[in-house]
DNA sequence: TGAAAATATGAATAACTGTTCATATATTAA
DNA sequence: TTAATATATGAACAGTTATTCATATTTTCA
């Protein structure tokens, strides 16, 4: 299957119910859209591309060059970064640029990483 | 395939190669690490369960009732879950208790539930 | 010991995802 | 317009994942 599904789901589980017991009275809508989002950072590849724009914005052939993937695979997933706005295109000539989105990105990024090189003891 | 491939993965994917372009020195070993990680948080059932525990232990057929899962769709989450070290278990008589193993794992959650609740403009 | 309760596990399956390859689109320059 | 450059897209495929169902294991209690 392609990878529009990453929209599509978003459409077929939204729904209204709510998680009876929950500390932080968070719906089971909310709770989707957050494991959908987490699905963006479990990538290597798009976790790869994230880490490059933490350093600013960056054309396409850029990424495809410092990240040694074909120029296919980082227009694919900068599709699926760009539906769900955790990056920005803008276009200069026939180069695209991309940026991250959202000053979140990062954050989480960061938090996530704090806690692998917390365990890996460094 | 089995749900072992998270560990699988883990060990296939392990090797020195460093990103050479990085504005903060994380190697590729890590950024792989990094996204092995962000996927525990990138599926419902995992995320819900994480949910559940932020209000602290809880046993494996409560999971069950409160989520409105099979019994076996949460042993096999929380194995997962297990494995990864996110949650740790406590047996008590025939009843098992999980909670989460790691201060990170709450931060994380409630990082990108503020993105969420934010995007949601809530 | 045997039955019941609670949890874990294995195999099978359907659905999803990332990559590959080929090709299309868009922009610039000659 | 034509060629070249940069990026995007579609279809197909192989690998991965969550769930289901059946069954095994562990512990308690009668």
């Amino acid at each position: 299957m392609n990878n529009c599904s990453y929209i599509k789901n978003k459409e077929l589980h939204r729904h209204d119910e709510r998680t009876e017991v929950s500390a932080h009275e968070v719906s089971l809508d909310t709770l989707f859209e957050l494991s959908e989002f987490f699905k963006f950072f479990g990538d290597t590849t798009r976790i790869r591309i994230i880490h490059l724009m933490l350093s600013g914005e960056i054309s396409v052939n850029d990424i495809a060059e410092k990240l040694n993937l074909e120029q296919s695979v980082v227009s694919h997933q900068l599709r699926i970064l760009r539906t769900a706005n955790l990056v920005k295109p803008r276009r200069d000539g026939r180069k695209m640029f991309y940026s991250l989105d959202d000053e979140h990105i990062g954050l989480i990024f960061n938090t996530g990483l704090t806690h692998i090189l917390h365990k890996k003891g460094k």
